[in-house]
DNA sequence: CCCATATAGTTCAGATTGAAAACTAATTGG
DNA sequence: CCAATTAGTTTTCAATCTGAACTATATGGG
């Protein structure tokens, strides 16, 4: 006999609507509805609304906002929110910097910080040390805001076992199954510190609070080249999580040795090394690099541009391909391909048309326009909607002060 | 106001409970569960149970065949099975044949015919005719066994719009946009006729009839090179509804130019077509110059093993991407693959072990059993599923004699 | 200033439906 | 033949939606 499926209960049906009007109002957004646009817009009835609102209210999910007046004639409507008073943290540890953000259930960024921090080859435990140094930072402005912190998000670069708080591998980090204890970045938040991948965050990130469509595939263009596939509005991870891996796509049979042991992978042609080096700026930092690269572009240096071109042409292949396999019809580009659009995107475009003409519109091959910031709002943005999705259990795990 | 999700109402419950019996029922198969069977298994009580089972049985979905005897104490359970009298015909046009078969709402294959008929270039109307000879031996093997027609699928080679009745594309048909009536094989039959593509039906056959897990691809060898693939026991079609076009992906950037209008695209190494040639066979009609590639083969004839070779080891290539990018963790192979895997296997294990080493477990990569019956067993499947997901409905249009 | 009108939100009866427990039905085995 | 055991039904209760009636609060014309 097949379990997989949970019997309906009765009490389900509060549970959908209680998600329905949480999410009606956080889709809304600005627009502040009342209880009787609410019943309007989902369809259930004025009174079904008003008994919801009031557990969401209670929760402290929601927030009543005044009077919500029209200049129209009749009573008017109180205007309701997501409460800015509770908030979650986005986290990212990445190759060279460290950043936290305080989200709150409005998507609102109210703090920021982030700073320079070369983790390649550090071990887990001094990297989440410093990175916990910034988290109180975080907890303080939350503090002087009144806001109360529900959960936190942890973006890292690499694969990630989310049940089980483990970074499997992150090789631009030189981490290899290594257990994690994000909950203690956050002592005392009801919902934890959950722990995603950096691309996927970002797309998610893009998806929420970006330019994000319902369908599409977001690039991501940091040390290594990863992909973050959003599908129906919801994040594609593949049946064992590591779906996206756009990086490790086959973008010419006989190409180079790729460092996942494969070859002609599409990393070994536009990562963030392999341009460089095909550029002749590869000496300094991460920053110098970029810097002498964009230099180089700009001074229409031809080993430059040549290089970010065979990029932008075998980022074509990569996309063509994905595209014709999982039909995506937007692209949204971010990292360094954003940074490069402006020499990589003619190429790319080139490169499309020659491999699925007329397959993706130009105009929704995209820039990422939430730059460094994207990984932390996704990152925060996944507590933020589990909560809207399931806010029964968070009502029964008590109400917050 | 965003009015994507209906409401929940509380009759949602029954139609949720009444799918999960069902849908129990339709897995348990052979074992004929009792009432009390399943109320273990699905988490319901009961009384609950006996009250869905009781719906179900009047509707006619769901027939109770005798005592469930099995030797243990207490009073035997009245055993419960999909109806064996309620049937849906899948149909199947291809390029060199039509096909009908009869599936009874348990899954059996209660009859099954087939005519060569070479169908390109042919217009819609005329195959339609033929094809409906075709239903309307159906429809009397039907009327014989005293099954009744619940309603059908038809599968086609080309891309469809399932909404409109329409054919958007089927290149290997010469068919562009073309409008159908498939509802008009078979007159009556409540559910209609749903249309689909042959390789996403094949794909569906093998999840629900073969030996398909919940997540794999499948890729279909006909006349071009196709592909389905099923995510969390669903088929994946894609925003546009196009997904899963593996033939079209490109596995050499400096191939040849492809009937898609792309360049170096799989199907321009491994479609029939494409073998043929490189093999030297490319004489005759497809069923003589498939034996003789299988006699080139037999006999080890460079040619032939050369040209099998390289259409592994790119589909190889495209397995590989496929694999990084969804995260697909078991393959399918259909169509001339399956009849090819004798000499395609080992140059496809090897160029996935090149280029995705570890990735996918060699025991992962499987031949279809099904044969011809897939896109028929498919096709009807998904009238089948979708009585299973929704009974309700199909309680409500009335109980059939 | 007052009242008709309009809109927001609440209260309450009625319907649906599953859970829990008590009950009836049918079988095995000593 | 009866105790034990398991299957299935009936009854009572609680959750929660709908719909209609009701209360609350605004605008605007006379």
């Amino acid at each position: 006999m097949n379990e997989s499926t949970a019997p309906g209960r009765v009490g389900d049906v509060r549970r959908r609507n209680l998600s329905l009007v949480l999410d009606s109002i956080a889709r809304t957004g600005d627009a502040k509805p009342s209880r009787a646009q609410l019943a309007a817009g989902t369809g259930l009835t004025k009174a079904a609304v008003s008994s919801l609102v009031a557990d969401l209210v209670e929760s402290g999910l929601v927030a009543e906002v005044g009077l919500y007046r029209d200049g129209e004639r009749g009573r008017p409507g109180q205007g309701l929110e997501l409460s800015s008073r509770r908030g979650v943290v986005g986290m990212e540890i990445n190759v060279d910097y460290l950043a936290v953000g305080l989200v709150d259930l409005g998507g609102n960024l109210r703090f920021h910080a982030s700073v320079e921090s070369r983790n390649r080859g550090l071990p887990p435990e001094n990297v989440m040390e410093r990175l916990g140094g910034l988290a109180a930072e975080a907890k303080a402005a939350a503090a002087a805001e009144k806001i109360s912190i529900l959960g936190g998000g942890l973006a890292v670069p690499g694969l990630v076992d989310e049940q089980r708080n483990m970074v499997l591998s992150a090789p631009n980090l030189h981490w290899e199954r290594e257990q994690l204890n994000p909950r203690s970045l956050l002592e005392g938040a009801p919902l934890g510190v959950r722990l995603s991948n950096e691309a996927n965050s970002a797309a998610l990130g893009e998806l929420w609070y970006g330019a994000g469509q319902a369908d599409f595939l977001y690039v991501s263009g940091e040390v290594g080249v990863g992909g973050g596939v959003i599908i129906g509005s919801e994040l594609y991870t593949g049946p064992g999580g590591s779906a996206g891996e756009l990086g490790h796509i086959v973008v010419h049979p006989e190409g180079p040795a790729c460092s996942c042991g494969g070859a002609g992978c599409l990393e070994t042609f536009a990562g963030q090394e392999a341009i460089f080096e095909a550029a002749g700026t590869s000496e300094g930092s991460l920053g110098e690099r970029t810097a002498l690269l964009l230099a180089a572009l700009a001074a229409q240096d031809p080993q430059a541009t040549k290089a970010v071109h065979d990029a932008g042409r075998y980022l074509g292949v990569a996309l063509a391909s994905s595209a014709r396999l999982m039909d995506i019809e937007a692209v949204v580009l971010g990292g360094h391909f954003a940074l490069l659009s402006e020499w990589l995107r003619p190429a790319l475009l080139a490169s499309l048309e020659r491999y699925a003409p007329g397959l993706l519109d130009p105009k929704n091959l995209t820039v990422s326009g939430l730059e460094h910031s994207g990984t932390l709002l996704g990152a925060a943005g996944q507590v933020i909607r589990s909560v809207i999705e399931s806010p029964f259990e968070f009502l029964l795990a008590g109400k917050l002060a």
